[in-house]
Formats: structure tokens, sequence, C-alpha cells
DNA sequence: ACAAAAGTGTTAAGAATACACCCATGT
DNA sequence: ACATGGGTGTATTCTTAACACTTTTGT
């Protein structure tokens, strides 16, 4: 009944990368636009996806030519949501599928139309252009629940860590603190972690033993933490 | 960069209607193909989506013109996940953006093009076009999960129902029986239910008492069942 | 009286929570 | 010796799981 005559919507894709460290906690990658619509504001990386290429393509080509980085260096890519969003272009709706990507370590390169791709942490963000705070809300809430039943948290740590910095990166995303000891319990009991010979010593207090996940794919659990 | 040449991919979406009863357990509304590609096939309703409407409307237009249902009938519509599918067309690649819907009683008017509506119940599936078997697969996923920590089931109860028909649309959709007193004491401790005066004589036992849901829309809460 | 589904409690095992001190190191 | 973060165990409470008989009705 449409053939011939038929018109699809705008498709655009947005990325929300988050990354975890140390120093800084949880931190989500943004871009300041550089012309109309919102110019000047801060928004999440997202551009055309068109004709022959996939969404998850055009992720990847969006967040290496706007965001400044490159896919192959996150742990974890997954698809979020779609969303019917507010018209990026003023001429009709388009519709954005979103994804949520995960690493660590990630400096991003200059993006190349000058959009000032950073981290920003998550306690001191700066307004979001479009729908964009909406979607970064329901992003983190995502990450927050599987948090609690996946190993997910691979895709963020180094590749080797203590478990003190495994623990704080966890308070991070959940948002409360944890208690020491059966914290530990239950991530050792969840089978994801597997110890190695080596030490972290650091400053003027004992060194810690330090873990590596067992896997570096998605894994199911049973609760990890309460 | 892609303004004025930019061509955006099909879109479609696909809609996976679930319904439960007494008599069939869990079925599913398929619609069997009536043109190439996929001619004779049952398939999951589905159509495209054109520039100027969103692709919640573009699920209720479709369902209602090939499924013949009107979404108002359902208790529950929520977005699935979005396929970059195997093309629908020939010509290119097709993004389709799914949904799930839950309702009861929902009696298929023909489609608009004698695409033969039908309730199957999910023991005895015909083979499906496309990657539909996936995204089934997919929406049976998500749903059991929701079983086990919302009230999900109100959308494919009767207003009045018992705790053993109740009990019975878990089983279905959990695909395992669960013990009796537990259950009974897990679902009204949960606190989705109201106890009516009503009661239900069927046959030569004792009769039972009717249940009604306390709110008929999406509510979380802990572990329902184990 | 009997057949058929409704309804009801208790016990044991396992999981979650709360909580405080010693250990190894650098300065 | 002291300051710092690393590392460890137990008791209590709560949750889950397993399990069988009595009640009410229609025929």
């Amino acid at each position: 009944m449409y053939s011939g005559e038929y018109v699809p919507p705008t498709l655009t894709i947005d990325s929300v990368v988050f990354q975890w460290s140390a120093e800084q906690g949880l931190s989500v990658l943004l871009i300041q636009r550089s012309y109309e619509p919102f110019m000047g504001a801060w928004a999440l990386p997202g551009g055309y996806c068109a004709a022959g290429e996939t969404t998850r393509d055009a992720m990847s080509r969006v967040l290496s030519a706007k965001g400044g980085i490159d896919t192959d260096r996150l742990g974890l890519v997954e698809q979020l949501y779609t969303f019917d969003t507010v018209a990026r272009d003023p001429r009709g709706h388009a519709v954005s599928v979103t994804y949520t990507g995960l690493g660590r370590d990630l400096k991003p390169a200059p993006g190349d139309t000058t959009q000032n791709p950073t981290f920003w942490p998550l306690q001191k963000l700066p307004d979001l252009a479009y729908d964009h705070a909406d979607i970064l809300a329901y992003a983190l809430q995502r990450l927050r629940s599987k948090l609690s039943y996946t190993n997910v948290v691979y895709a963020l740590m180094p590749p080797l860590f203590t478990l003190s910095q495994l623990q704080s990166c966890y308070e991070a995303i959940a948002g409360r603190s944890l208690d020491k000891r059966n914290f530990r319990k239950k991530i050792l009991a969840s089978g994801f972690l597997k110890e190695t010979e080596k030490m972290h010593a650091t400053g003027a207090h004992r060194p810690a033993r330090l873990y590596e996940f067992q896997q570096q794919t998605l894994q199911t659990s049973d609760h990890i933490y309460s």
C-alpha cells in the first residue's frame, strides 16, 4: 500500500558512552554542538543513519567522527531504546535508536567538526540538548539494574584491579555505599572473578591483591549485591 | 554532511501481541502473508512506518489494519527492541522497531487484506517468516522476566479472577509449575491484588474467591515467585 | 458418599545483614 | 611508632522451599 510514494522518517542514532575512573567516578561522553539547533549546547554524540547502514554501524561511525572514540576500544556496546524524538531537523519528526557503550581509559580525539568531545562526571553535568537528559537517565537506570545481576563492570575496569577499586566502581554506579565484607563475599561467590598472584602496592599501607574478570563478555548470575 | 542527499532506510514496525486464556494458555497473534516475500507463511503483524508518524502510532495502525486488533483493547503496550533486520524489501535493509502488546478476550477482526489474523498457542507454532521467531523468543523472555518483579499479568487477566486462574497464567508464562501455598503467600504479600466479596462457583467443588488488581498500570515490586 | 478444586501453616535450610578488629606496608 | 587502606568471621534476621490435609460444593 505504501509502495511508490513511501517516505520513511529521518533515522538517527545517539550514543551514551560511560567510563569509570577512580578519580572522576562515572562519567559520560558529551560533545558541544557547533551548529543549530542547540548551537553551543552539550549533547550526546549522535547523527544520521542512512539507507544501507545498520544502526550499529552508524553508531560506530558517528562516535568516531563526532565523539573521537573508536568503538573497538569499548568493552561493551548495547542497544538501549528507540526514541521517537523531537525533530532534530525542523522539517519533520526523527526516530533515534540509542546505544550504550562502556569503556575505560578513553581519550576522545578532537571531533572532526571541532565539537569538544569530553567526558563529564555525572555529578556535574551541564544542561543537555534535545531530550538527551532523559536518554542519559534511562541509560543510567539500565546500567544500574544490570550491575546487580551481571558482570557488566568488566567493561569499565582495567584488566587487573583490587577489590576495593571494584567496590568503588559498584558504589559509583549504584549511588550508595556497600558493606566491604559482604561485598567481597558475594562478588567472589559469583564466580565472575579470578584471583591473580599479583599485588598492587601503593602508599603507606598493606598491598592489595589484584583480580581479573574470568570473561570479558556479558554474563548473568544471581544477585551480586543487595 | 548528509543534508540534501540523505536517504533514510526503510522503517518498519512489528508487533508481538500475547493473550492468555484458561483453555489455550498463552498465545500470540500471527497473520498469514498474502503476497511475496514469504507468501503463505505466518508472521508477526508488521508494516511500514512513514515520515510524520511515530512508531507507536504506526504500530496501532498496522495492528488494526492487518491484525484486526484495536490497540485500545490492549492492557499494555511496550517497546521491545529495534532490529536491523533482513530486508523486508529486496531493495535494501530495513530497520524494524518492535512492540509487545498484552490483552485478553481478543477476537481479531479479519485483516483488511484477508491475512487470517489468528492467535496461536505457543505450544504449537508454525514456522515464521523473516527473523520473527527470534523476535518472538525475545518478547517471551522479556515477558518472563517482568513476571517475577512486576504486576504485568494484570493485562492478561480478566477484571475478576481466582487465585488458581492467576497461578496457571503465571505457570504458562514461566513454563513451570509453582507451589500453591507459596504462590498465594507471595502474591498476596506483594500488594498487587485486592480481595473482593465475590465468589466464583463452577462445577462440583468449593467455590473460589475472586480477586482483582489494585492497579491496571505497570507496577514494580520485589520478587514475587522464586 | 464421593469426586473435585479451594483453601490453609509449619518447619528447615539458605541468604542477607550488621558489625569490629588485626595485617602489612611506607614514612 | 603511627597512619593508611587491606583483609577477615560470626551471629541474627529474614526469605525461601518443601510439604499434606481439611473444606465446600454438585451430583
